[in-house]
Parts: structure tokens; C-alpha cells; sequence
DNA sequence: CGTAATTAAATTGCGCGCAATTAATATGGG
DNA sequence: CCCATATTAATTGCGCGCAATTTAATTACG
């Protein structure tokens, strides 16, 4: 296989796995807690602003209703959250955080410190690291197509 | 909720939403293929070096024989690789390629080009942040634990 | 030897992630 | 006003990821 893309060379495999080992590392720091780590997101986004949309949430974490509703549902069984349609405009549902689910944001706010300790990272080291993958992240979005001269 | 965490300031999340950015970028790419992202993985693997136990393919990919048993038997029954027990140690499979997972090579050799294209990056920035990247995770995976200093 | 401990895969169960479809509501044009 | 079109969630189906358990084979030890 001598023309074959070597894995060795792939960024998408250093952030896919990177990805994975973030995953892992957040596990038992948010299993106390009650969470998955895409609930964690969820938490994030309406712990800045409660009262928002699904699509709303989605938006802010690139996430659609197929993902988000059940996930929604189990924050909401788990007591964290309230689903309701909206008044004006009953195609939506609104998102709000439960006495419980505020005070959840206190338990959850030494996580990422332990994280960046973990990770024996300086926060401008992260700080760039983290812009420079958004910056991609944006340019694949706009992307979406075309061939052309470097390794992915 | 003052004490929470910023979703803005995390890299986590950074890196998980350009992990699902890579994802839906390769999808298009690898559909021609009959593939999906983790099965390219795997195929990327096994064109480096055929005839791996399952076990190798999980510590190079850092997955386990829960998600690799099925997605293998995917592949087999696709008709790119064929599953086997060894012969000394019964325990072990081994997976070989067949000539037309071997092929399949020959038309994977231009994704890596595509995608770096659509990253708009340079060979050495995206060396860099892979090793970065790399860097991070491996230090991720020895930690497993701690509580220290920077935003995770 | 023979049994205990170890190892490799497979299996089970659950929670994403996303494409595709459906249902309900809202909006805009004639 | 009515109907075509948009938009918002929910639903369905499938493929990961991973923890936990199970099964089978190998190795180590007394």
C-alpha cells in the first residue's frame, strides 16, 4: 500500500484521539456530578444564559434536535431542567435550569482547573491551542468541499 | 451562576466541536469509499501493516474490542478484510486485507490533500498541531487524575 | 500435572451524533 | 383569507465509544 495515507501523519486522528482522552479525563470528574460530558456542554450554555431555545443550544454547540432532545429529556428526568413550549411561538422550547441545575454550576467550577492541571498546560499555551482549533473548525464549516494540497 | 464555567474559555470544546467539523468534512470524501471516519481509521491502519490482531488495531486507535468487534465485522461483511483466529494463540484475530481493502488505498490517497485543503493550513502548522495535540493527550492519559491550576 | 490467574474477543447496554423523515406551527404571497 | 413555504422539535435508524460482563484460550504456580 505505498500510496495509502499514513496515521501517523494525521491531524485528524491527533484530534480525534486527543478528543477521546479529554473524554475519559472528564469522566470521573463529572460522574459525581451526575453528567455525560455533552451534558456538561449543555450545562455550560445555559448556565451563561438560561432560557434558551433548542435550537439556540444548538447553534451555540453545533448540535441538531436528534442529538439534543432526548439529551434534553434526560437532564430533565434527572431534574436539572424544564422543557416548555413557547408562548408566542409554540414551535419552540424553551430550556430553563431548575434551582438544582443552577446550583449544580458550583459544584462544576474546579473542573477545569483539574483538567488544565492534567493536562500540565499553561493557560496561554491552552488559550491559543484552543483558538487555533476554532479558527479550523470555522474554515472546514465554510469549506465543506474542495481538493487540494496538504495533509489533513 | 458566576462560579461556572465559561464554554468559550475551553478547549475541550474547541477540540470536540473541530473532532465533529473533521467528521462531517470526511464524510462526503469517505462515502465514495464505503467507509465511515472510524472505519477509514482502521483502514489506514491495516494498510500499514496488514495482518494485525485486533488488539494491536485497538492500542494504535486507543479503542476496545467493544467498538472494534462490530465495526470489523462491517468491513468484513463489505468485502475489505477478512477475520481470522490465530493459529499458535486461539484468543488472538487476526485481520488481514483483502485485495480489494487493499485497493481501496489507491482512491483514500487523495483525502488527506482534500481536507488539508479545506483547513486552508500549511504542512508545517498542521505538524505542529498535531504533535501538540499528541502531546497533550498522552499527558491526558498518564494524569487520569489531579486537581491543579489552568482552564481545561 | 491441575488449578488459579491472566489475556483476547465478543457481548450487552446505554448515550451520543447525525441523516432523514414527520408533525405542528408560523409566515408570506396572491 | 387561503394556500404554499419556512421553521422548530420530535422521531427513527444506524454506527460509534465505552463500561461491564462473559466466554474461551493461555500462562503461571504450587
Amino acid at each position: 500500500m505505498p500510496s495509502a495515507p499514513k496515521l501517523s501523519d494525521q491531524l485528524c486522528f491527533a484530534a480525534y484521539s486527543f478528543t477521546h482522552a479529554l473524554n475519559r479525563a472528564y469522566r470521573p470528574l463529572l460522574e459525581p456530578l451526575g453528567l455525560t460530558y455533552p451534558q456538561y456542554l449543555v450545562m455550560l450554555v445555559l448556565w451563561e444564559a438560561d432560557g434558551q431555545t433548542v435550537k439556540e443550544i444548538g447553534e451555540r454547540l453545533k448540535l441538531d434536535s436528534g442529538t439534543l432532545t432526548p439529551l434534553l429529556k434526560r437532564l430533565e428526568t434527572g431534574g436539572y431542567l424544564t422543557r416548555q413550549r413557547g408562548r408566542q411561538d409554540e414551535r419552540q422550547v424553551i430550556v430553563n435550569l431548575t434551582n438544582e441545575g443552577k446550583a449544580l454550576s458550583e459544584k462544576a467550577a474546579e473542573i477545569p482547573t483539574a483538567l488544565g492541571c492534567a493536562m500540565g498546560a499553561e493557560f496561554a499555551e491552552i488559550s491559543e491551542l484552543r483558538e487555533h482549533l476554532l479558527t479550523l473548525r470555522d474554515r472546514l464549516v465554510e469549506a465543506g468541499c474542495a481538493v487540494g494540497e496538504v495533509e489533513g
